[in-house]
DNA sequence: TAATTGTCCGACCGATCGGTCGTGTTTCCG
DNA sequence: CGGAAACACGACCGATCGGTCGGACAATTA
């Protein structure tokens, strides 16, 4: 056992929390909308101790993405792959992600879908770094859906593209509309992508009832 | 026939000269990211001429709000009544709406997707008004599925808010992803909404065949 | 103990933010 | 023609933006 460097894990702590908050507000003011000072105040730091951790803003909004993406890893992803592999656990990732939303982690719902829209026409290496995010989670939905198909429980000719493509949509609106409407979208959300599911699925009991 | 007043006139062009402007700056900056240099220097105004016709940067995004309403009318709504009541209309929305992102009327895609996204978790009379128009839009696809039912194009038991909700949910999706990675994203969008409505079409020559 | 390293701070910088004010110009009306 | 009204301008305001700098303090290493 080696005994850890307290000045490191100082700053391995700081950064954590600078980082978790980070996310939180970007949430609500957007990845760019978010104030150093502002960010700075609401720790009860100096804001120039923030430039000892990231030399400029945008790396920060960088660390910030990662770190939300690691939220999103434990959150959504891990309980997902606790369920068997095939259509439950892909229909798992659904819900997983839906009870995200409705347990309101994040306050402003979902770090990616807020700073996706926010970046999506300025270009530069924070939108780059989403879109590679992007592409990791539609390919890991897209993956679940080939593994059911390979599991013999979703039909052999189903498009796992397309049906990716149909899930994600009904996630996204969720996200959206259930917070500029109200929770009345989740259960809409899961109809969805159920209805969809029970359309291709060669054994129904593996999905739920309602 | 009364004769304008050449000072309102003038106004008037230079308000909705402004407003255009407003609207397409803002899809891709964000309409709260929008500031009011930028757009004076772009339209080679001052910006205190902006406050002689808003008192406030809100009143201005309000403004900008109505007027992308007005353009999402003209372009999406207006091109979809032409086509017959029933199936054909509600189809002949959602594919306008994917022309309107294909074409890039707007540098950003969609004014009301990125805008939502943006004031979602920032209460006031922007998100208010945002609001509304949403509703109104929702309220929209509902009505055209209420109308497909009711001429019998659609089957009885069809639920048309579940209907209208993965309809949005397949175009939020698409201007999302066509923006990160690229217009392959049209056909999966056109596919969805398209496997959707035949499953619950009485008569699929209604509906295109790909 | 002395030098070094990592963390964090307060003071400060130029640029830009939304917004105000006084003024000039054009157009309409009496 | 002269006043009123609407539009538009440049100069200016305090606040905040991202970012820099020199130094204080604590923990490690030699």
């Amino acid at each position: 056992m080696t005994t850890v460097d307290g000045r490191l894990a100082r700053g391995a702590r700081t950064r954590a929390a600078v980082l978790d908050r980070a996310v939180a507000m970007a949430t609500e003011v957007g990845l760019d909308g978010l104030s150093l000072a502002q960010l700075a105040d609401a720790l009860a730091v100096s804001k120039s101790g923030l430039f000892a951790h990231w030399r400029s803003k945008e790396e920060l909004q960088l660390a910030t993405i990662d770190r939300a993406r690691e939220l999103c890893t434990e959150q959504i992803v891990a309980p997902a792959l606790a369920h068997p592999r095939g259509v439950r656990r892909l229909w798992a990732l659904h819900e997983a992600r839906l009870a995200f939303y409705a347990d309101a982690v994040l306050p402003g719902g979902c770090f990616f879908a807020s700073a996706e829209f926010e970046y999506s026409a300025r270009p530069g290496p924070v939108r780059d770094r989403l879109v590679a995010v992007f592409r990791e989670w539609l390919g890991l939905i897209e993956r679940l859906a080939e593994e059911a198909v390979r599991a013999g429980e979703l039909l052999p000719d189903v498009d796992v593209r397309q049906l990716a493509y149909e899930i994600e949509g009904a996630g996204l609106a969720a996200v959206m509309q259930s917070r500029l409407l109200g929770p009345d979208a989740y259960p809409y959300a899961r109809r969805a992508v159920l209805h969809r599911l029970r359309g291709v699925c060669t054994d129904p009991a593996l999905l739920p009832e309602a």
